[in-house]
DNA sequence: CAAGTAAACTAACAACTGTTAGTTTTTTTA
DNA sequence: TAAAAAAACTAACAGTTGTTAGTTTACTTG
C-alpha cells in the first residue's frame, strides 16, 4: 500500500461531503474549506468537480465487478454465492463508507463515464441475476419470482452504506452472517 | 377528489426532474423549461423552490405515518402488520413514482421542515421496531438481531421507487403479495 | 545551499443561480 | 362585454458557481 497522496486526501473528504448533501449541493469551495485551502488550490491536485466523482464512483464499480467475478466462478452453491456476494457489499462498504452514498446517489452526474459505469452496474445485475435462476433451477432457491428476489437482495445491499455508520459496534463478519440469514432464511419463524 | 391545480402540475412535474438528477442540480428555468414558461413565471404559483421541495416531501412522509398507524393499532398478527406495511410502501410508491426518490435523496435540503421530518422518520422507524419485536416477543418472528431484520425490510421498502417504475406490468396487489414472500419466508427452498 | 518541485495563495472571469418588480396577455366571471 | 383575476411575460438583481492565470511560499533533493 502506497502513501496517501494530497489528491486521496481531496478525494475522501470530498466524498464525505458528498454523502451529506450530494455531488451538486457541494461546492469546490465547500471542499476547499474542509481541506483547510481556498478553492484554486484544489486545482493543483485535481482536474476537476467532475474527475473527484468518476475517481469516487469507478473505482468502487469496479472493485465490485471484481469481486462478483471471483464468486462467479467459485465452485459453491447458489445460496453460498449469495451469501459471498453479501460479505462483498459487507466489506466494501464497510470501507467506504462515505464513498458508496456517491455510487448509491450521484451517478448520473457522471459525464464521459456515465455509460461504462451503466455496462458494470447492468452486467452486474445480470450475473447476480444469473446466480439467483440458477438456485431455482437446482432446486436451492423458492420458485418465486426471480426479479423480486433479485430486486430485495440488492435493494438491502446496496443500502447499507446508511445504516453501517450507525451500527458500526458489528464487525463485518457478524453483520454478514446475520444480514444472510435474514435474506435466506427470512424473518418468520419456522415451525419445526 | 378536486381538480389539478397550476401549482400541483408544476410540483409534478418538479418531482420528475428531482428524480432524475436530484434537487440541487434542477434549476428553475430547467422546472420552467419542462413546464412550457419562463423560470419568473413559476413564481405566480409557488412560493420557493424550497416550497416545492417541502410539499414533496412532508405530504408522502405523514401519508406514510399515517398509514402507519392505521396498521399498528389494528388486530392482526405482527406478520400480517408486515405484510400491510408492505402493502403500504408498494400503493404509496406506486401512486408516487418521482416524488418518493426526493424523500429518499434529498430530504436533507428540507430547512424549516427539516427537523419535522427527521421526527416522523424516526418515529416511523421506530413504531415498525416495535412491530418487529412484539413479532419476536409471540413467536411469530425469528430471535434473529432486531435492527438487521428492520433494515433490511426498510431498505427494501424504500427503494421500491426504483424498481417500481422498470417492472410496472406487476399490480400492486401481486406485487405487494409476492414480495411479502421473500421478505418474510425468504428465498430458500424449504424442506417440506 | 542552490535549484527544482509541490502546494498554497490572490484576483478575476463568464456563466449561472433563485428571485423580484413591473408589465402584458389570456381566461374567467358578473 | 366590461371588469376582475389568473397566468404569462421581459428585464434585471445580487450572489454563487467552477475554473484559470499568474504569483508566492514551503518543502525536497542533488
Amino acid at each position: 500500500m502506497k502513501a496517501e497522496t494530497r489528491k486521496d486526501e481531496i478525494i475522501k473528504t470530498a466524498a464525505k461531503l458528498f454523502k451529506e448533501k450530494g455531488f451538486s449541493a457541494v461546492t469546490m469551495r465547500d471542499l476547499a474549506s474542509a481541506m483547510g485551502m481556498k478553492a484554486a488550490s484544489l486545482y493543483n491536485h485535481i482536474k476537476s468537480k467532475q474527475e473527484i466523482l468518476k475517481e469516487i464512483i469507478i473505482s468502487l464499480a469496479e472493485e465490485f465487478t471484481h469481486g462478483l467475478e471471483l464468486i462467479q466462478k467459485s465452485d459453491i452453491s447458489s445460496i453460498q454465492k449469495i451469501e459471498e456476494v453479501v460479505k462483498l457489499h459487507v466489506n466494501i462498504t464497510s470501507q467506504n463508507k462515505f464513498g458508496m452514498a456517491s455510487l448509491n446517489n450521484d451517478w448520473m452526474h457522471l459525464e464521459e463515464k456515465l455509460d461504462y459505469y451503466l455496462e458494470l452496474r447492468s452486467n452486474y445485475e445480470e450475473e447476480l441475476r444469473q446466480i439467483i435462476a440458477d438456485g431455482v433451477k437446482k432446486g436451492e432457491i423458492i420458485d418465486e419470482n426471480i426479479e423480486i428476489m433479485l430486486f430485495s437482495i440488492l435493494s438491502t445491499l446496496r443500502s447499507l452504506y446508511l445504516w453501517i455508520p450507525k451500527k458500526d459496534y458489528l464487525n463485518p463478519e457478524k453483520l454478514s452472517q446475520e444480514l444472510s440469514t435474514v435474506l435466506v432464511k427470512g424473518i418468520n419463524k419456522k415451525i419445526d
